[in-house]
DNA sequence: CAATTGTTTCGTC
DNA sequence: GACGAAACAATTG
């Protein structure tokens, strides 16, 4: 985020409405968040992180299937979620690997994955692992 | 288990 | 700045 924008959503309250959603959605997983972001970075991230905000909530993608979705490659995806700098507002965490759970956050075991299946957990899916 | 894929990142010129 | 090589939260043969 850039200072003006900081300075901005100050003035126009949107740190109170992110919170307020942010409370919303661990009260309720089906709520969706509607703050406007500042989601920088190259087209094809903003492409993909349009992509995954369509995700609806307890429904997972695999990498192999927003691939095909945006004619592009599994890995680009990844590469794409990784670079996601906004977590659970971008849920990024619904997108999961064919054979297994994925990664989160630039981690592909140990605590950080742990917080990718306790949100998905708190939207009623089950993942093995 | 190796080959492959698209995109980003890092090092060099 | 431009260019090539390595790396990556995967998928397919």
């Amino acid at each position: 985020m850039s200072d003006r924008a900081v300075a901005e959503g100050a003035r126009n309250g949107l740190f109170q409405q992110a919170s307020l959603e942010f409370m919303r959605y661990f009260e309720d997983p089906t709520f969706m968040f509607s703050v406007p972001l500042e989601l920088g970075g190259t087209l094809f991230q903003r492409k993909v992180w349009a992509a995954l905000r369509r995700i609806p909530p307890g429904t997972t993608c695999s990498y192999g299937e927003m691939a095909r979705r945006l004619g592009s490659s599994p890995r680009a995806v990844g590469n794409a979620c990784r670079r996601n700098p906004c977590p659970v507002i971008v849920p990024c965490h619904r997108v999961v690997s064919a054979n297994g759970l994925g990664g989160y956050a630039g981690a592909t075991g140990g605590p950080l994955l742990a917080r990718k299946r306790w949100l998905l957990a708190h939207e009623g899916v089950i993942v093995d692992g």
